[in-house]
DNA sequence: TGTACATCAGTGAACGCGCGTTCACTGATGTAC
DNA sequence: TGTACATCAGTGAACGCGCGTTCACTGATGTAC
């Protein structure tokens, strides 16, 4: 049945909201349009009415997602530099985070998936890592913008790299050995020279 | 028709290696049985000859592909300490290695998958971790053992962190980038108190 | 404000397809004598 | 060494299933008067 307007674009919100939490915990090939409208609360006759393909909508959600991600590194930091990057890496590399793969950072949960995917895609991956340097790049300390630039990319690695491999490892000391130096030599490098 | 004993386990070894590539290449989900049987040169029947089901032939490949790194990453760092380390990071962080991810480092191509996947294909990948960490903890410089660890671990995420991510932007001067950074990082870490 | 009708968001059955898996069959291999 | 037969690696058709996608239909919404 018909539905209002604004109910509509409500309901397309969702879909992409919910796209991105299901991509992210499952993989663009680990979930159905099935059982991804249901997760929305529609059935799935009405998707192609919202979208073109589930090509397009794996570009939404991923965009939305790193959107969402975003704000919160933005918040994160506004603190003083110092405070700023220990209280991003710290949440980073937490439990919380590690455990919470649907909510958490798509660049650590899609980038596998992404590598395999199209340039429009791995173009809207490279915006949120943009951004994402975006973030960080201040909060190094390196005199010029080139090194501070450097650091960032270098702590980039090193938080994903960390957060990716310890999610993919059976037992938990490993994967919380696995973030804790990465979280020691990411607040090492910001200072270093 | 039946095959001399020597060229059925032939077959099967085959398949694993292929299986191997093809796996790292495109993902577990990526790439199917009868697809996979014909790169290996057989019919889609005959596997069930040699494998329970595709989920036993992903943890033989994925065991298979780390072991083959592994000998890789040894045979380079048969050298000075230094030296062995320049040359391990060096190729690890390489276009070439970027570009090839079917022959390239398991940990890599494969972690989003194995985050996603079961305790038992969790347990190889961490073997495949635990011998990997054995290559680069004689490289560090730290006094103690305790400290070559954790230089070890945080170098292995800032190298595994930069190789998947450079390898899902679109831009090659950003994949560049991310690379060099975290070489410098990891040459510099591998030296650092 | 109230009525008549066109619009269109959402439904659910159906499409072809490729998936992982099974199985009856083939015929060369390996074995027994 | 040569023959007769059991074994079994590999074949290819077929299984049920869930996938992405399409479509005729429904009925509340939004619009025209």
């Amino acid at each position: 049945m018909k539905v209002t307007r604004a109910q509509a674009e409500a309901n397309r919100e969702r879909i992409v909201d919910v796209a991105g939490e299901l991509f992210r915990e499952k993989g663009f090939d680990g979930i159905g349009l099935n059982e991804l409208m249901q997760a929305a609360g529609l059935t799935r006759g009405g998707f192609y009415g919202h979208f073109e393909s589930k090509d397009e909508l794996a570009g939404l959600a991923c965009e939305r997602a790193l959107m969402a991600n975003q704000h919160y590194w933005e918040e994160l930091s506004a603190k003083p530099p110092a405070e700023a990057l220990q209280a991003l890496v710290g949440f980073y590399l937490s439990d919380l985070h590690c455990q919470h793969t649907a909510k958490g950072c798509a660049m650590a949960a899609l980038a596998g998936d992404v590598a395999r995917a199209g340039a429009a895609l791995k173009g809207t991956f490279e915006t949120g890592i943009d951004n994402f340097l975006r973030v960080l790049e201040p909060l190094m300390q390196g005199d010029e913008p080139a090194e501070r630039r450097e650091q960032a990319l270098a702590a980039l690695s090193q938080l994903v790299g960390a957060l990716v491999l310890s999610r993919a490892v059976r037992s938990p000391e490993l994967s919380g050995e696995l973030r804790a130096a990465a979280g020691a030599s990411v607040l090492r490098g910001a200072a270093a020279g």
